[in-house]
RNA sequence: GCUCCCGUAGUUAAAUGGAUAUAACGGCUCCCUUCUAAGGAGUAAUUGUAGGUUCGAUUCCUACCGGGAGCACCA
């Protein structure tokens, strides 16, 4: 890549001079007409070098310039500013990138740092018998890119929807369902979930005027986990009626995942858990529970891992997840669970307890985390009824697109609700409104597939006057291409980082400079000896485009 | 009380310790006889406060102020 070409240059200019470099640092001007390659190393040695930065480089320079050539990857070298030495790129260069690109279609931007890597990409993860609200989205969004970062990356990925399907939740909704429901109804209506949200939040409400009931609940969890027969098959049921409602919304994002192993899979393979951390005397009994202790250092609160009742709890769960996992898919896979960040501290403690465990390594073990959507009064919450439902959401989000355009409004909705997530940088709240989430315009979705579906008209023009694209001429630099080659450079970034954000941004800004491209000039012109060229521009800007969003989770509609 | 995260134009966000802090929405002015106006061009407006480190701080450190989250039998 030409970015190691520049720092080898750079390196070499400074051996000459004696100087010693730790690191060299080559990044993006912010502004185009800085260059397209930048580096400060003049001012970071300029004090060991014993000369003033600007005299630095202007020597770096002369010799940095001593190996451009006609016809070279480099045009020119700038000093600027402080002490910036700028690079700016050939049109020669622009060409082989662009030549590349169409030469790569779909492939352009992968790269090997995943090459013999396995690792697990846990996301999603909603639970029964709640509403898959708009905080899920979150993980499902986040965790699916990701995932096909990793994927674009080399790595060996599965995706792994961790569904809740086993806890202390299902003696309360028994409990409810038994009290005030009616399981006779539930079998009949259309939407059952709805009415087991109901149920759950009714039994939260009774529950402050009669505490007994949590100790019901209690006791019906226990039956279920001694399988009694008859709460058994209501419990079954009641996921099976939560699983339908969570397919049909995985089937309308477009999110698939290659297992799905639920809370309840682990079931029996929580005793062992349990025992490994008795024997290896890492948990210690503690008013009747089994408890794991932290060294003081850590800050860590204290994890509990069986409850006095010798029921179990969700952090036995992910435990015996996790050796299920290292069992089945060898000691050097990585585990990522993408997961609010309300859950920072525990998944702390998970991945404490599983060193101690000598299951993992440190790095081995990631935490994914993300902040939650709030409404503007305060926090959204099941149990008070006012969470947003997802499938409400997409519904109004597809009413909105249907307006420009009927054909393609799920696609468009559903980019818009997917690039709403993906264009910030996940650790941060949200706060949830409906015009902002429904964005269709400017920094949206919708606006990099409303310019894939205008390049890609375009190049049916193209088609149509017989005008085939060609990397053989070629205009001064462009926008558009000073951003095209950068692509696997913002691809690596996402996967080193994590972080979707990085490739939106980016698709943002190619966009917007191929909008005002195509804007001023006319591409498609048998009169123009560089329309071919520009033709080759297009079909660039829409493989990138495509390739790109295609890592977003989002389609990609040839007309809209 | 302890731990963690976040404070950037009116709003929502971006910015690997770099140059004049970048976009979008909203406001105001323009551009459809032209390959898609869900578009483009222009315009005004921003780093919570006080210190420190640095040639250079939105970014790192300290204190404070404001918002959010978590902290033993929920998931």
């Amino acid at each position: 890549m030409i970015r190691e070409k520049i720092k080898k240059s750079i390196e070499d200019a400074l051996k000459k001079l004696e100087i010693e470099a730790k690191e060299i640092h080559l990044e993006h001007p912010e502004d185009l007409s800085h260059g397209d390659y930048s580096t400060n190393v003049a001012m970071v040695l300029a004090p060991k070098s014993g000369l003033k930065p600007l005299q630095l480089a202007e020597k770096l320079k002369s010799d940095l310039s001593k190996g451009l050539q006609k016809g070279g990857f480099i045009e020119k070298i700038d000093i600027a500013g402080p002490g910036f030495i700028n690079f700016y790129l050939s049109p020669e260069f622009f060409n082989e990138s662009i030549k590349e690109i169409l030469e790569r279609k779909s492939d352009f931007g992968k790269n090997d740092l995943g090459k013999g890597k396995k690792v697990i990409v846990e996301y999603s993860s909603p639970n029964i018998a709640k509403p898959f609200t708009i905080g899920h989205l979150r993980s499902t969004i986040i965790g699916d890119s990701i995932a096909k970062i990793l994927e674009f990356s080399g790595h060996q990925v599965i995706r792994d929807n961790h569904i809740g399907d086993w806890g202390t939740q299902f003696g309360k909704l028994i409990v409810a369902i038994k009290k005030w429901g009616d399981e006779k109804k539930l079998n009949k209506s259309k939407n059952p979930v709805k009415i087991l949200v109901d149920l759950y939040i009714k039994f939260h409400k009774e529950v402050e005027k009669n505490p007994k009931l949590e100790d019901e609940a209690r006791e019906w969890f226990k039956k279920l986990e001694q399988h009694d027969k008859e709460t058994f098959s209501l419990w079954k049921k009641i996921v099976d009626w939560s699983m339908k409602e969570f397919n049909r919304l995985y089937g309308r994002l477009g999110v698939k995942f290659d297992e799905i192993l639920p809370e309840s899979f682990f079931e029996e393979k929580m005793r062992e858990v349990l025992e490994e951390i008795k024997n290896k005397k890492i948990g210690q009994m503690s008013e009747g529970a089994l408890v794991i202790f932290f060294t003081e250092e850590s800050h860590l609160p204290p994890l509990l891992v069986q409850k006095s009742d010798g029921t179990s709890l969700y952090a036995t769960r992910e435990l015996a997840t996790d050796k299920y996992r290292k069992e089945k898919y060898g000691k050097d896979i990585v585990i990522i669970n993408e997961v609010g960040s309300e859950q920072k501290e525990y998944f702390k403690q998970i991945f404490a307890a599983e060193e101690m465990l000598g299951w993992f390594k440190k790095g081995e073990r990631v935490h994914i985390s993300h902040g939650l959507y709030r409404l503007p009064e305060g926090r959204m919450s099941t149990r008070k009824g006012n969470a947003v439902w997802l499938e409400d959401i997409v519904n109004e989000a597809v009413k909105r697109a249907g307006e420009f355009n009927r054909e393609v409004a799920e696609p468009v909705a559903i980019g818009a609700l997917k690039f709403n997530d993906l264009k910030r940088e996940s650790k941060s709240d949200i706060v949830f409104s409906w015009d902002e989430i429904l964005n269709l315009k400017g920094d949206s979705g919708p606006y990099l597939q409303y310019t894939y579906a205008r390049a890609r008209s375009v190049l049916l023009k193209a088609e149509q006057e017989k005008i085939k694209p060609s990397t053989i001429y070629h205009l001064p630099a462009t926008d558009p291409e000073r951003l095209l080659y950068r692509f696997p450079e913002v691809v690596e970034r996402a996967v080193r980082e994590y972080s979707p954000h990085y490739i939106a941004i980016y698709l943002l800004d190619l966009a917007s400079a191929f909008n005002s491209f195509y804007n001023e000039i006319k591409i498609v012109d048998k009169n123009d000896p560089d329309s071919p060229y520009k033709v080759a521009l297009t079909q660039a800007v829409s493989i990138i485009l495509k390739n790109g969003l295609w890592l977003l989770g989002i389609q990609t509609p040839e007309k809209m």
